[in-house]
DNA sequence: GCGTCCGTATGACGTTCATCACATTGACGT
DNA sequence: ACGTCAATGTGATGAACGTCATACGGACGC
């Protein structure tokens, strides 16, 4: 479940093995980056104004309720974003993924953030202060139609999380979909869509909302209907159409 | 549960007894509404691409994976926002009040429309279609920054749904979530807030992800332990120190 | 005044799942 | 090789809730 990486910054010039970019202008990836892809003048000020870190596995960049201090542009690795009730019981909203921007609704509204964010990998984040973030949008229009672009699809995103947590009638559905979703990023064999999960049961649980047990279970339960093969962190989805048509979403 | 009001454009130049406007720029009410509470340049494009329509109540805006034509401001009235499974279970996301811009995100991203919009109320709707709408926040910052104050507000809606959704143990929990929401829409009276719940317990059972029978059944349970009382179309929230302390989220 | 319709109320019953309890496996350090 | 710890697997049990069935009540039209 974890990633071989020293967990000390131990040695520049790449820490943990990081493709680091220090400057968004000759960053090798930003035309692939929905948010980063903008003009050179646009790149150059949003240069101007980050500032960049690693962070190892684990690091919380920030918390529910917390008062905003400005957005995270997530340059490499996973982000886990959860939200916590009283109790402590834990649901995790999404898994981000490099290019995406981080806390900007928050930012945007001066609200506290609305969930937690903590890397699942060592990750290059880099970080623009509120202020400063809001005067790059003011001024910039096209930086302010990326950041546009970003709340869309996290609304989309959001609204995929509700139809799933709020239509499905059963958790098997709610697996089951969870699966077909990570299907997109799978990589196909001949014996079916093969998934590289790095998440516990627990962290699946959490995920849909049940518990790590109830995720063990109909995992099971898939395995010996024949729908899925677990192997180590791999899961080969054998009948993708049958996942599919327990989904009623 | 209805209103009173004529099902049929009688009688310009006020149907429904709406108090329409018709031009932005003299709008009585422009101030108090966060997207439309711009400088009067920019209401002024704004008034010159939109197109003002008078919706009956029942009356769909756009459905749920339809490609997006635009964005629909609302001006009066509201507005249910429902998602559906292939079964025709309905979840209803939202309801939307005056003021909020319907589509944007889907118009943004050129994705099908995430939601379906369903006028609850006779309705003033603004009209902007997709290509005046980008046109609009490309070269206009001020109408990109509020776009984007909508699309962040939207994000935090969604994010609270999706916690009450999926963090909340029993359906009463969610219920009573639900109740201490509408509280803040809420009259004070000696008896306790007092809401004037216009759905019936079928809608309620929709935004919480039940059934008629479950609301019915924990609504009598609350009346039993005199949580709250109800009278026809009014609850009065009796206790709602109680009704919080359900609440784990 | 009476039937019709929609919304609400309530009972019976079975399924799903959370909870608790404990066994097993696998990775990793010493 | 062995101990340790995290992750996974599995059983027993009861509460919560969906489903079906049926009854009640108020609004409205004729």
């Amino acid at each position: 479940m974890s990633i071989a990486v020293p967990e000390r910054r131990s040695a520049p010039p790449t820490p943990y093995n990081l493709d680091v970019h220090n400057t968004c202008l000759d960053c090798s990836v930003r035309a692939e980056r929905l948010f980063c892809n903008m003009s050179i003048e646009t790149v150059a000020v949003l240069d101007a104004i980050k500032f960049t870190a690693i962070y190892p596995k684990g690091s919380l960049l920030f918390v529910e309720g917390e008062d905003p201090r400005g957005v995270f542009i997530l340059c490499s690795g996973r982000v886990k974003l959860t939200t916590s009730s009283r109790e402590g019981k834990t649901l995790i909203v999404k898994i981000a993924e490099a290019g995406e921007v981080l806390g900007a609704s928050a930012t945007i509204l001066s609200q506290p953030y609305e969930v937690s964010a903590e890397t699942l990998d060592p990750s290059q984040v880099n970080f623009i202060k509120r202020e400063d973030f809001l005067r790059f949008l003011n001024t910039n229009v096209e930086a302010c139609m990326h950041t546009a672009e970003q709340l869309s699809q996290k609304y989309q995103s959001a609204q995929r999380e509700i139809r799933s947590l709020g239509l499905a009638r059963t958790t098997s559905e709610k697996l089951a979909n969870l699966l077909v979703d990570w299907a997109a990023e799978g990589e196909e064999t001949p014996k079916g869509t093969r998934l590289t999960v790095l998440l516990t049961h627990e962290e699946i649980a959490q995920m849909i909302g049940t518990t790590r047990e109830t995720v063990t279970r109909i995992l099971s339960d898939f395995r010996k209907k024949q729908l899925i093969e677990v192997k180590g962190s791999s899961i080969f989805l054998l009948a993708r159409a049958k996942l599919e048509a327990m989904i009623s979403t």
